[in-house]
RNA sequence: GGGUCGUUAGCUCAGUUGGCAGAGCAUCGGAUUUUUAAUCCGGUGGCCGCAGGUUCGAAUCCUGCACGACCCA
């Protein structure tokens, strides 16, 4: 770093802004390589700039590789061609941002190259890049100074434009089947929406208390409520929990609702939209996720949860007591103490079905206990209307005939509130109120974007997929 | 919360039984007018994650802590 603190030095001796405003660009470097014969040809010069990643020097001419977001090229400087102007070269750095003006040819490699004639520096950088052979391999440093992995792995740039491309992709789908994006409160009074721990915050001119939202859900039924038939959100929601493979307490999620449709409508929409997905983005109906194949084939299975519980215990799990479940519990090795009876029953179906379902699968019909906002199921009082999206054993989306009976709804959120440690606290009135006043059929979904990126671009870890993941802060950045 | 593993130069990594802290790349100086991880010659660079302990002597053994990864709850 000093020595390169004395480059700057020197460069601001000689009247040069190692900094300075702007750059116009008439190529960038993959539009060069596309249009190379006609460049060539016509000996046009062209404009064009990027981050020197590799220096090779000759004495009196030097290549050196250069990098912009589009791809890298290789810029060749003459010592005959630039005079005294070669000699500034001295002080420029890998790392630092150049732009240069030249025209295009091959070397007898056959590599296209600039051949410079003027050049100036865009930005000079203090610290070395990490190294171009081995690259940035150190995880923390990768997920903590994500810069220096995007300069440094070019495939970890590619999932994350992928990434983006899935979320105008999804985007697209559902413009064009008539839905509309819509925004709702991060910060609200009461949360609700889903099973989970908020973060809590102040609000000083309220003087109040409030919390980062959990789910969407509520605020979206509202709008239903209020007319509009096809809503959708991008949701960043918060939960107060542990970090892990498949867990960020802040993450992504596409809430949609659809007046006038149940669950199986939504499950249809969302097959779609997925299968629609993975053609676009990895032009395949089958996609490798980690050691295993996955096979997108129209109709995703549908598995019973209950039915496919009771098989697995070889008990009917919805006449089954409480004890009965305990015992089963224990004999899984699932700690069950603090428990209610429906997240035993979902903790079991969790280690004996959910782990074995890889390729996309609805689970369909769940218990009513673990259920509060879905409706009722049509054919049995036990159950409700909804599913889960499973791939590769982790839950993917979920989904409900929405509850409109608001009677009905107040009583499992009652249901609900007597079980502290797992969910909500406080019912919300103004929802109810909301519901009151009518609520249309509808079918709702929730979808984890950070999970479905995870399998759609294989990367093991929702780090892989969050340009940020949450971390301790690091110790040594403390003064 | 529990278990396992990891933390050594800017980066990627070696480091034997406890006995002078190492390599490649990067960086600096020199040579080099078509290189591709350029090459050749010569240098610089260390809080061995942090704090204690054992020992004549600790990167190495022990204890605690921090951060991270994986697994489990």
């Amino acid at each position: 770093m000093d020595e390169r603190l004395k480059k700057l030095d020197k460069l601001k001796e000689l009247g040069i802004n190692p900094y300075p405003y702007k750059f116009e660009r008439s190529h960038n470097f993959q539009e060069i390589k596309a249009q190379f014969e006609k460049l060539a040809q016509t000996e046009e010069k062209v404009k064009t700039c990027g981050r020197i990643i590799t220096v090779r020097g000759h004495g009196k001419t030097l290549f050196t590789t250069v990098a912009d977001e589009s791809d890298r090229i290789q810029l060749y400087f003459r010592k005959d061609k630039l005079g005294e102007k070669f000699d500034l070269f001295q002080y420029f750095d890998s790392g630092d941002f150049i732009g240069v003006c030249g025209s295009v040819f091959k070397t007898k490699t056959g590599e296209i190259t600039v051949l410079v004639d003027e050049y100036s520096l865009l930005a000079k950088s203090l610290r070395p890049l990490p190294e171009k052979w081995h690259g940035l391999k150190d995880i923390e440093i990768r997920y903590r100074r994500r810069y220096l992995d995007l300069i440094a792995n070019p495939e970890v740039r590619d999932a994350f434009r992928k990434r983006t491309r899935l979320m105008s992709l999804m985007r697209t789908f559902l413009d064009g089947r008539g839905f509309m994006e819509v925004e709702t409160p991060v910060l609200q009074t009461i949360y609700g929406g889903a099973a989970a721990n908020p973060f809590k915050t102040y609000y000083n001119a309220l003087e109040q208390d409030m919390f980062l939202r959990i789910a969407d859900e509520l605020y979206l039924k509202r709008l239903i409520v209020g007319g509009l038939e096809k809503v959708y959100e991008v949701c960043r929601d918060f939960r107060n929990e542990g970090i892990d493979r498949m867990h960020n307490p802040e993450f992504t999620m596409l809430e949609l609702y659809q007046a006038y449709s149940d669950y199986n409508d939504i499950m249809e929409l969302v097959e779609q939209l997925i299968e629609y997905l993975v053609e676009k983005l990895n032009n395949a109906k089958k996609i490798k996720f980690i050691d295993r194949e996955i096979e997108f084939r129209l109709p995703f299975k549908r598995v019973r949860y209950t039915e496919a519980l009771s098989d697995k215990l070889g008990i009917d799990v919805l006449a089954a007591n409480e004890s009965e479940i305990d015992r089963q519990c224990e004999q899984h090795g699932i700690d069950y103490k603090k428990l209610s009876l429906g997240s035993k029953i979902d903790k079991l179906f969790g280690e004996l079905v959910q782990k074995d379902l890889v390729d996309p699968t609805f689970v369909i019909d769940y218990p009513k206990m673990i259920s509060p906002l879905a409706k009722t199921h049509r054919d049995d009082e036990r159950l409700v209307e909804r599913f889960e999206l499973i791939i590769f054993g982790v839950e993917i989306a979920n989904a409900f005939s929405e509850l409109n009976d608001p009677m009905e709804q107040r009583k499992r959120f009652e249901a609900q509130i007597a079980h502290k440690e797992e969910g909500i606290r406080q019912i919300d009135e103004d929802f109810i109120t909301a519901l009151e006043h009518g609520m249309p059929p509808t079918g709702g979904i929730g979808v984890g974007i950070d999970r479905l990126c995870m399998v759609l671009l294989n990367q093991p870890s929702i780090r892989d997929v969050i340009l940020f993941p949450q971390l301790r802060p690091d110790p040594t950045d403390s003064p």
